[in-house]
DNA sequence: CGCATGCATATAATCATACAATATGCTCAG
DNA sequence: CTGAGCATATTGTATGATTATATGCATGCG
């Protein structure tokens, strides 16, 4: 996972305070103990456990005020669309029902990103677009087809030109792909879902938006039909 | 403005160094200078700098490593749906096209958002969907309307039971509240949208979510088409 | 008796300094 | 020419001291 926080002392204390945060076993309301006691109950300086408050008061996770001590903050305040506040809740969570929450997200913003794109793609774009088909059709295994999936994927949020977008998809996509291989299936029909990619690849030359959407509707909802039930096995790290 | 940035000494560096990154005052790839004449320059302290880069880090703006010292990282790595670093750019760019993605952002997922809180919304949610619906009927100002109409949006986001969607409003939402009054229109006539806002409430209480969510584009459309233009002031803080 | 005002105190915030870890690139032997 | 190892610059970590800021209590005034 480690979307940011690993090498570094402040990174695993980060982490660490932030998956206790979001899993719930520090609760909302509840005061952390002062800077010097935690400090020493991590084997930390005060220096790398102050730096880790930080980016958790940076995230909206916690809030620090003299006197009173540092708090957890309510989840309204978490920056739930932090990459590292989602891998924390993708290592904590009960799963089932926060994966929905990602393919829910997935599936309003991908159908509309294909329309953005049939609408204003520029060339360059559209051209990687159009390599990342040739890729999938060319494909001879799973891990070939996966790879160029994904760049398929996001060479269509690109090509909106909204970078807005493009952070949402990168965010949403890396805490699913934890879950499970997107599109994954038996190797032996990986490329079924081609047939709708090239769909899509088709509205976006010829400039049609609604068919675009249609068809990237059409995608999401047959790969999550078929994905529903197939998680991956671990993940606790 | 102010997502979290202020009354600190760490916030203001943070803030100040978030600006020139974002603004590309400093360009992606180039190095800052080290900490120690950094922080002598900004007349701090090399532990409130650090604290500082290590936020800006999190947000995936800079990367330090020993020896080579601290880049400024690629925009695609940039967190931008994070709440300061809109607010950044808010403060800095050429504003026009920015304002553009954050409504298309909008007009993406508000409306997915009305759909699903038809279809899902419990009791005590769609209570307070109705109160600020009433709120917004009983107003006498622009003011009591502005705060009902926001209230209306927000409860109709949190209806959806997706906190990745609130977090994602509430983000777009502020945003874009720095560069106008939303819905905001001449005084005489400040209830315009209220039929819109009746057939998105009607929608809900019938559980019709594609009526619901055509409702609330039309209103999305329509709000646009009149605040174009219409920007506000200032900003440049 | 109630209310404001100021003071003591606990805690985070900031600072200064020292030392450790880590990449980078250069040197030098093979 | 090549690779191993060492010098060095920069961030990373640690420690201790000092300052700023809320909180709540005590105190005095109305």
């Amino acid at each position: 996972m480690r979307a940011a926080s690993a090498r570094n002392l402040h990174g695993h204390v980060t982490q660490e305070l932030g998956v206790r945060i979001v899993s719930g076993a520090l609760r909302p309301g509840e005061s952390l103990p002062r800077e010097e006691v935690l400090a020493e109950q991590m084997a930390v300086s005060r220096t790398a456990l102050r730096e880790a408050m930080r980016v958790l008061s940076a995230k909206g996770l916690i809030e620090a005020r003299p006197k009173v001590g540092t708090r957890v903050r309510e989840e309204r305040y978490w920056q739930q669309l932090d990459a590292d506040v989602l891998a924390w809740r993708c290592a904590s969570m009960p799963t089932a029902d926060f994966v929905q929450k990602l393919v829910e997200m997935r599936e309003i913003f991908e159908p509309a990103a294909a329309a953005l794109a049939a609408r204003r793609s520029n060339a360059e774009q559209f051209e990687r677009i159009e390599a990342a088909y040739q890729a999938m059709e060319a494909s001879r295994n799973t891990d070939e087809w996966a790879e160029a999936d994904l760049e398929f994927h996001e060479a269509v949020l690109i090509a909106t030109n909204n970078e807005l977008m493009i952070s949402l998809f990168s965010v949403v996509e890396t805490a699913l792909a934890s879950y499970f291989v997107l599109s994954a299936r038996k190797s032996s029909d990986f490329k079924y879902s081609l047939p709708y990619h090239r769909k899509v690849y088709e509205a976006i030359r010829k400039r049609q938006p609604d068919v675009a959407r249609r068809a990237m509707l059409q995608m999401i909802l047959d790969s999550r039909a078929h994905i529903t039930g197939k998680r991956r096995s671990g993940k606790q790290a």
